[in-house]
DNA sequence: CTGTTAGCGCATTCAG
DNA sequence: CTGAATGCGCTAACAG
């Protein structure tokens, strides 16, 4: 038993199709009172239910806003795509989602589906890279984007710009402040740390890392301090898990060197981990060796996940509305149409972090 | 300038429209390899994409799964989305998200519109609910699971049958243990612990939470100790919190009852709470009320959430494939047609958990 | 093996 | 204000 189509409910109450469609769906036009309360009557009575893809050939549009990130199960992306759920529910749309793993040839397929499915706009939510090794897939996302938007679409992308995408119409770019952020970062920490500064990192040529890496440098300089060394790994809690392992040899090394009972007098380090999970897993490594935060070493991350506040020591990161990011990306997706003229999308609606300093950060006292 | 048509790639391969569509898509038929390559330069050339609206309408299915979670952000229906999504993957399929909040009328809302989009199938993994404000909502989302099921639509619910749900065909339960695992748990713990039993449960008629009140009391029972008394708040974070308030204000009356400074001489409480999520909650208000865990509280939760596997002290719990139960519970629904007869899923890919036990409930030493 | 014909379910011209 | 006709892009029966 198929589902029941306009057509049946059309002659079920009587009417033509081309009424029952005015009636069930908003027309421009309304047809008699009378009328309209019979076509509704048959509509449910025979639990009519508009076929959306056929709604979507007629009208060419879908109703679906695509959404890609790296992986859902990563609370940061999971924080943004609630974001855009909820823009998506604002505008009566769905969202479509497609897990990358962060590499540009699966993103260039998740968008050649999304354009396939017709959907109204793509949210890319993933940290762009400049890795020579997606170099092509680079190039192939750059140019199914710009098809994409060639063919109407609209596009949000949360930081970056996808590397070699010609500003099109329908393209736009959710900035965040990461380097800023970091920035400011660095030299809160430098005002009240006299520790020596080191940054865990993920792979170069990942933008959101590189930012943040940059920033903080620069935040270090701008305070006085010398520039931090960088330890680069994964981008993820088994990065930070790493390298935090390497940080803490080197500790204890540092430490024998002073001569086994003079612990105090090697210099504390403050580790930046360009993220929270990154920082999270460097704190496990350091305590599974025995160390102590903040009194053997001070730590602080990025992006102040929700799921991680409760973590002791707290750490100190920097607060990036998360949800807000998801929600204004898919806004900036969904306003004028191409053609709009001035390139401007009204407000830059621009993105607001907050330093925020707790105890894993505090002197070792 | 919109997207090219399967009709423009024939006509500058100067084909029909049928023979292109045979090569550009599996058809049972092979057309022959010099016009099949023709055809495919004449695609790629004009970058043609198959609109999947159009196939959809033709072929009457979506290559669309639909899922239908409380809140993507949870870690816990993070990890089932990503378990869900790589289902998809395998199928070739792509996920449409809808998060609800556990409101089975948002849930209603949900199934029609993926019924809309013809959605070849259907995940439910949200805790089901009999509390009497979700009575109406039930019945609404049963009848159109219902006639989702009717025509042809496949459905995977993760724990319980949606309330009301006439075990149609195409509807398949993947069930949890939550009650068998809870006992489990509540087992091992007595057998170690000398502790007053407490549980922190989500309100009452939330299937999830109250399986695994039974079983922890049962597995009290088995224990030879009595049942423990039953805390109710929200099934997340702040309903732990706040219950774990309540409990922290609790032992330092029984504490102060004692006398000052016989600290030692109340028994210590383990606090079972029915998830993750709320332990982390309890175990933070215990924390800002001055307590210390396992020292002056022992607690345990459930789920063994990835991102709170490094929170201090370590959480007992007990683990739950979160992953693979997205995956089963969207392979359920993938399997036979209707009409397949016995009413039988294959084997039953039962899912299996394992009691955890860490630091949190550690004897006080 | 290929081309032609006919819908899939709906929105939207047009005519009445 | 309503009904009949046309087409969205594609697949699946037919015919050649």
């Amino acid at each position: 038993m198929a589902a029941s189509t306009l057509t049946e409910v059309a002659r079920l109450a009587g009417v033509s199709p081309a009424t029952a469609s005015r009636v069930l769906n908003g027309s421009a036009r309304k047809p008699g009172k009378d009328i309209a309360d019979r076509v509704r009557q048959a509509a449910d009575s025979l639990g009519y239910i508009p076929n959306a893809q056929a709604q979507g050939l007629a009208k060419s549009s879908s109703g679906l806003i695509g959404l890609i990130v790296h992986d859902i199960a990563d609370p940061y992306f999971a924080a943004i795509a609630r974001g855009v759920q909820e823009a998506a529910r604002e505008q009566r749309k769905m969202v479509l989602l497609a897990t990358t793993e962060g590499a540009p040839a699966d993103e260039k397929e998740a968008v050649a589906a999304f354009a396939a499915r017709r959907a109204d706009s793509i949210v890319i939510a993933g940290s762009r890279s400049s890795r020579s090794e997606d170099q092509e897939g680079n190039a192939d996302l750059a140019a199914e984007l710009d098809r994409y938007c060639r063919n109407g679409g609209q596009v949000g992308v949360v930081g970056h710009p996808v590397v070699g995408a010609t500003a099109a119409d329908g393209y736009h770019v959710l900035p965040v402040p990461n380097e800023e952020l970091a920035a400011s970062l660095a030299v809160e920490l430098a005002a009240s740390l006299d520790d020596d500064f080191v940054i865990i990192g993920g792979p170069e040529g990942l933008f959101t890392s590189d930012d943040r890496i940059r920033g903080f440098q620069r935040g270090l300089g701008k305070a006085g301090r010398p520039a931090a060394e960088v330890l680069r790994s994964a981008f993820n809690r088994s990065g930070g898990y790493e390298a935090g392992l390497a940080l803490a040899a080197g500790i204890k090394a540092s430490r024998s060197e002073d001569g086994g009972t003079a612990a105090g007098s090697s210099k504390r380090i403050c580790i930046f981990a360009v993220n929270d999970v990154m920082a999270i897993g460097a704190a496990a490594a350091l305590r599974s060796e025995g160390l102590r935060i903040p009194r053997d070493a001070s730590i602080a991350g990025f992006d102040d996940i929700e799921t991680l506040r409760d973590f002791r020591p707290a750490l100190s990161t920097v607060h990036l509305p998360l949800e807000e990011i998801g929600r204004l990306a898919t806004r900036s997706a969904s306003g004028a149409g191409p053609g709009a003229g001035t390139g401007d999308d009204g407000p830059p609606s621009a993105i607001t972090g907050k330093v925020t300093l707790r105890r894993s950060t505090e002197t070792a006292a």
